[in-house]
DNA sequence: GAACATCGTTCTACAATAGAGAACAATAGC
DNA sequence: GCTATTGTTCTCTATTGTAGAACGATGTTC
């Protein structure tokens, strides 16, 4: 049928990509739906489906459509605890904030993604921004302040298969040109720190830089963001003063 | 060999119970130990272990062991992000911290235990009380301020099944006696908030009050939390109004 | 340093079981 | 009231997961 991966546990491995269906755009879905979205049988999908019920790990709606189960929040709790990194970044991060009044965000490389930790609100933009949780969002690394911060601090054979290969513009500022986005890493690099000018949301930009763990190691990357207005050009080199002396102090707890 | 329930699909359920053995106390597992826990076959988690690894939710370290996966941290967004809670009591929160300068917590009922979903830190606590992600930590009802809290609020008779069989004392002041819960639910329900002295962490006192919808369903609970010497009786009584306010606003927005 | 224990990994043969398909009941739309 | 979906149930067979022993690598002990 399907090209059958190399995988020992095969229904484990179709029960896994029914749970990758689940998506914040869709997150309720039928039997009928995931069947046709992996082009299985319905009662192949309903039977995992079920068991996958009986664990816990979904959830059915009245409505009949099945949803992800809270005890999926357990596994987040698990491993961002193995992370370790609340503990050494969080009041640092505070501090960011504090010192620009702007959203501060923490997040660190996952494949061509940036997966986002930690965000800090300051009191004052509560109103405009509605609060956000982040633990466990992903976003491309190449259109975003952290991603190409991290990006520009990997070593350069690393880029072509950290930078998406199906780039899209999700502002008309997103800049999706291979050559223009290598350009633009060159000088982050050289330059200690990344912009982002509403290359991922409209009207919002954002400076980001590299954090290292104390081997020397990239492990994160941070980063402040707000609306194009409150970024000046020296305001841009106030925050990432800001934020490369906030990167070097988590340096130290971070191993 | 073991009880194999009445599932449809075996080998996922063994898969996720091998994901279950994961915890904040041994995040890393090897083989042989995944095999002594749940008496499985050696080759047998092996094979699931590859699986799980292949598709991302388990990594293996340098050392051979395994942890779970980054890629867990995606379920927890969109279960979050489905929930749809932060921005509807998120900024209530941070009004109720700046109000009484203690840590706020924010969890909702599974089963017979509290999962927490968010935290507000005050900013002068930071030095004292390091900071913790909580988004899908887990308590027993019975000891914790929210916990008790929504158990009053739930209708008597799911109080047996709410409140976990085996207790066990916390601290040396957590109630374990069942009757003495009870007594002290009945309290809570009459009083409209909860009172947790000690009973999960040492030397903290915690303050909770029930979360309802707009359809009048309970959902959900949030707390005060923070050293006894802050908690006088009448500081209590201070912090319930302020939660009282807080739930009560909170109920106009939640569906 | 050698013997030992334990680890993760590989292999194979057998039997358990997952899965395709048709039929089911239940619901929503027209 | 009819139709088109939905989620669910059933059965039989070939697929596939699994037990057990043996593998080499690692680290521990005396």
């Amino acid at each position: 049928m399907d090209i059958q991966e190399d995988l020992k546990v095969k229904s484990l491995a179709k029960a896994m990509r029914i749970l990758e269906c689940f998506s914040v755009d869709e997150p309720e879905l039928g039997i009928s739906r995931i069947a046709e979205m992996l082009e299985l049988n319905k009662s192949n999908v309903h039977n995992i489906v079920t068991t996958l019920m009986q664990m816990g790990y979904i959830e059915q709606k009245e409505s009949g459509k099945y949803c992800l189960g809270l005890k999926m929040l357990q596994y987040s709790f698990i491993v961002n605890e193995h992370l370790g990194y609340p503990r050494a970044v969080y009041d640092v991060l505070q501090d960011i904030s504090w010192r620009c009044g702007e959203i501060v965000y923490f997040g660190i490389p996952y494949r061509d993604q940036v997966l986002y930790l930690y965000v800090i609100h300051p009191r004052a933009r509560l109103t405009v921004m509605p609060y956000r949780e982040i633990l466990g969002e992903t976003a491309p690394m190449y259109c975003t302040g952290i991603g190409k911060a991290m990006l520009a601090a990997f070593p350069e054979d690393e880029w072509p298969e950290r930078i998406t290969k199906e780039r899209k513009p999700f502002t008309p500022q997103t800049v999706t040109d291979y050559g223009e986005i290598i350009t633009d890493l060159q000088v982050c690099k050289e330059r200690g720190y990344a912009i982002d000018d509403g290359g991922r949301e409209p009207g919002l930009r954002c400076v980001g830089v590299p954090v290292y763990n104390s081997h020397g190691k990239l492990i994160a990357g941070t980063s402040i963001s707000g609306p194009m207005a409150n970024f000046t050009e020296k305001k841009i080199q106030e925050f990432a003063g800001i934020l490369q002396d906030a990167a070097f102090r988590m340096r130290e707890r971070l191993y």
